[in-house]
DNA sequence: AAGAATATCAACCGCGAAGCG
DNA sequence: TCGCTTCGCGGTTGATATTCT
């Protein structure tokens, strides 16, 4: 491709903003015969054009069947389950939604969608919760404005479950606090999270009970009651705070403090080995929660389902369950099992 | 009111893949 | 199989609009 001349180099072709009366050229030519090749397509029509500005200026505004127009709710939704399975492929995202094109999907992320997850607290590369222990405070208050995102999204939830969820996630991200800091006083090389959480535990000799308190609104008791609780109950829904070992070792120099270092293996997937799941990097900070806008397959898929009433919402909890626990019932939210087929029919429009 | 800063989005660029002779 | 052409995609740019100071 070395050497290539930009379309717009040859024998002086228009370039910028289209006019009405292209436009109407445009649309005219390919109402009456078709696009056929581009690259022929400007002389044939008389336009002073390059085929690649007419086929982008067609497709991405000129079609019929476009929608203009802010995007819904639940075409925002919808843009970021599938960013959180796909990537970049605003191509394969625009396949999900009729009348969108890709350029005006990537272009709604960029100003939009990237913003708002950052805001969230979340990566935007790999939707899972960002670090950054240098701001600790304003890392809590971005996951307490993640609750009030999953409190959105249980809109169709009866009330109680809705609460207890946001009240459930708040209590986590105080615990994620609790982690974080217990990792700057940097006398922590947990064995595992639980440990952290465990107030007769290696860490706790560095938390003074004021602290505990008035920052956290706990005290040692409530803490052994998290430790023993989550311990005993909840363990394998508690997967995504295992460190990666190289995680435990304090930040050394070429590691970033700022939360923004992104493994490059998951910034875009190679050619050829493209994956439907966002890639747990090594990056992956060790005190992630829970993924609030799922990076995994199967959490992605099942809000998408729900949005497509194929899974109802409220399977995700029974109020009457007595001996479900509030954690479980994120857990049961976050690692639900979706249909295999449906999974399996979208891997494949995928990858073929 | 005006200039600066920021946001938005249409359009361009370059690359890789697919198609074809 | 190879080389050339065409197409489509994703990243980026830059003009314009909007908001802030």
């Amino acid at each position: 491709m070395m050497g290539r001349t930009p379309c717009s180099d040859e024998n002086g072709l228009k370039k910028g903003p289209w006019t009405p009366e292209e436009d109407r050229i445009l649309v005219d030519y390919i109402q009456k015969h078709g696009h056929g090749s581009w690259r022929a397509l400007p002389k044939h029509a008389g336009l002073n054009r390059c085929g690649k500005s007419c086929r982008l200026r067609w497709t991405n505004y000129l079609r019929p069947d476009i929608k203009r127009g802010k995007f819904s709710e639940e075409e925002e939704q919808l843009i970021i389950n599938l960013h959180a399975v796909l990537g970049n492929k605003w191509s394969a995202i625009a396949g999900h939604l009729p009348g969108r094109t890709d350029n005006e999907i990537k272009n709604f992320w960029n100003t939009h969608l990237k913003k708002k997850l950052l805001q969230m607290g979340l990566d935007p590369v790999t939707h899972r919760p960002r670090s950054d222990h240098l701001n600790l405070l304003s890392n809590l208050q971005q996951l307490l404005a993640a609750t009030n995102i999953v409190s959105n999204l249980t809109n169709t939830w009866d009330t109680n479950n809705a609460l207890r969820l946001q009240s459930d996630a708040t209590q986590l991200a105080k615990l994620q606090l609790l982690q974080n800091i217990l990792h700057v006083l940097g006398d922590t090389t947990p064995t595992s999270n639980l440990d952290l959480l465990n107030p007769f535990g290696p860490s706790s000799s560095s938390l003074p009970d004021g602290f505990l308190n008035e920052v956290l609104g706990l005290n040692q008791s409530k803490l052994q009651n998290l430790y023993n609780g989550y311990s005993a109950q909840n363990q394998p829904n508690l997967q995504s705070f295992e460190p990666p070992h190289q995680q435990q070792v304090l930040p050394t120099g070429n590691q970033h403090m700022d939360g923004g270092s992104i493994d490059s293996s998951c910034m875009k997937p190679e050619k050829g080995d493209e994956q439907l799941d966002v890639p747990y990097s090594s990056s992956t900070p060790f005190n992630s929660l829970p993924n609030l806008v799922s990076a995994s397959p199967e959490c992605s898929t099942h809000v998408l389902m729900q949005m497509e009433n194929k899974v109802m919402p409220n399977e995700c909890s029974d109020p009457s369950s007595s001996t479900s626990t509030n954690f479980e019932m994120w857990g049961d939210f976050m690692y639900e099992e979706v249909s295999d087929a449906y999974w399996k029919d979208l891997i494949d429009k995928e990858t073929n």
